[in-house]
DNA sequence: TAAAAAAGTTGAACCAGTTTAACTTTTTTG
DNA sequence: CAAAAAAGTTAAACTGGTTCAACTTTTTTA
C-alpha cells in the first residue's frame, strides 16, 4: 500500500528513532508525495518555505543569488536527503535561497503545521526531529571547518571521496560555487586531475 | 539558593520552553558549576567532549589546528551561549577541536548521561533541546552563506554589526581566523575603518 | 617592575584564485 | 533533427588577500 517512496522515509525514520507500526504510519500519513519537474522550484525568495522536503528520488540545489547576480549553491540533496531553508521554515519568515530541483524527482513534504503537530503529539517523535537537527548542526559545524582551513584544492579533493555520487550528477557551475570557487578554476583542478 | 548563574540558565531555559518550578529545578540540577582560568581547556582533541556547557560569565575559543600549525577559529562564546565539540559530544567520539577560556569564567556544564537521561525524562526537557539544535543548525546555515557569498572585508564588517561586544573582547588573531583571513590583513581593514 | 613573551602593525613581494573573452561541447526545444 | 541556449574549456591579464620580515605595543610572569 504504502509503495516505494514511503519504504524509504520508513527505513530513514526507523534508523533514528524505534516506532511501533501505528506510530510509523501516523507520522508517515503527515507526508505528502509530490513529483517535481526538472527546473521546478520548491522553495523562492520572498516565499515562507512551508515544508520539509525528503528526497525519495531525484536531486534538488539550494542557493542564494547575490546582488550582482552570483549564485552560490549552499546545499545539494539526493535520495535520502532533506532539503528546505531552514531559516525560512522554522521562523516562519520569508525565504532568502532558492530550492530548484536539477531533475525529475519525487519528493515527500512535510508542513510545518504537521510537523508541530507530531512533535507535541509524541515524544518519539519529537526525539525524531532532535536528532535530524542534531546531526544537521553537527553537519554543517564541519563543513564549516572545512571551508576555513582547507584550500580550494583540497575542498573539491575531499567532495569527491566523500560524495561521489554527487560530484559527477550535479552541473560543474553549481559544484563549484558549493566548494567556494569558480567554474573556470574547478575546470583546471579537474583537467590536472585526470592529466595525473 | 541557586545563585545568579542558574538564574541566567534559567531564563535562558525559560525563553525556549514552558517548565513548571520542579520541572525546572530538576533540569538545573543537572548542571555542574565549574570554575575556568584564563587560558584553560575545556575541550582538547584526542578527548571526548563529555559535556555541553553554558557559559555564565568570561569567553571561550573553539579552534582547530591544522597541520603546518596554523589555528583557524570555528566559534566564540560569551555569556548566555553554549560551547562544546559538537562532533565529539553528540557522537561520543574524539574531539578534533580545542575549546579554551579566553578569559576567567564560570560556566555550567550538563554530560552527555545527564542530557540523556533529561531527554527520556520528560518530552519538554526533549523539546529544549531540540529547539536548540534547530537554532544552532539555522545559526551555522547562515554563517556558512556568509563565509560563501561576502569578501573578507564585509564579513568584518558584518560581524562587527551583528557582535558587537565580541569584536572588541577577543584577540584579533583569534577573530581573523574565524574570519577566515589573516591577522594582517584584519589590522589593514581596521585601520581603513579608523581612518575614514 | 624589569625582562620576556605574546599580540598587533606596516610595507613590499608574491600567489591562489578571479576575471575576461573567445571558443567548443552538450543539452534543450521548436 | 536543426538551431539556439546552456554548460564547460582554455589562456592571458589581473587582484584580494597572503607571506615574510622587521618593528612597536601590550600583556604576562618571575
Amino acid at each position: 500500500m504504502p509503495g516505494p517512496e514511503f519504504e524509504l522515509l520508513s527505513k530513514h525514520i526507523l534508523k533514528r528513532v524505534q516506532l511501533a507500526d501505528e506510530e510509523l504510519n501516523f507520522m508517515l500519513s503527515q507526508f505528502k508525495l509530490t513529483r517535481i519537474k526538472k527546473r521546478q522550484f520548491i522553495v523562492q525568495p520572498g516565499f515562507t518555505a512551508k515544508h520539509r522536503n525528503f528526497v525519495y528520488s531525484g536531486a534538488f540545489r539550494a542557493y542564494v543569488v547575490i546582488d550582482n547576480g552570483e549564485d552560490h549553491t549552499i546545499q545539494f540533496a539526493i535520495e535520502d536527503w532533506w532539503i528546505t531553508d531552514y531559516n525560512s521554515y522554522y521562523n516562519s519568515e520569508p525565504a532568502t535561497l532558492f530550492v530548484m530541483a536539477l531533475e525529475d524527482s519525487v519528493i515527500l513534504q512535510l508542513s510545518r503545521e504537521n510537523e508541530d503537530m507530531l512533535k507535541q503529539a509524541n515524544h518519539k517523535y519529537e526525539t525524531f526531529f532532535r536528532i535530524s537537527a542534531e546531526r544537521a548542526q553537527a553537519f554543517h559545524f564541519r563543513q564549516l571547518i572545512t571551508n576555513l582551513t582547507q584550500p580550494a584544492e583540497y575542498r573539491y579533493e575531499n567532495f569527491l571521496e566523500k560524495y561521489p555520487l554527487i560530484a559527477n550528477r550535479v552541473p560543474q557551475y553549481a559544484l563549484a560555487s558549493y566548494l567556494g570557487m569558480t567554474t573556470e578554476y574547478l575546470s583546471k583542478l579537474r583537467n590536472k586531475r585526470t592529466a595525473k
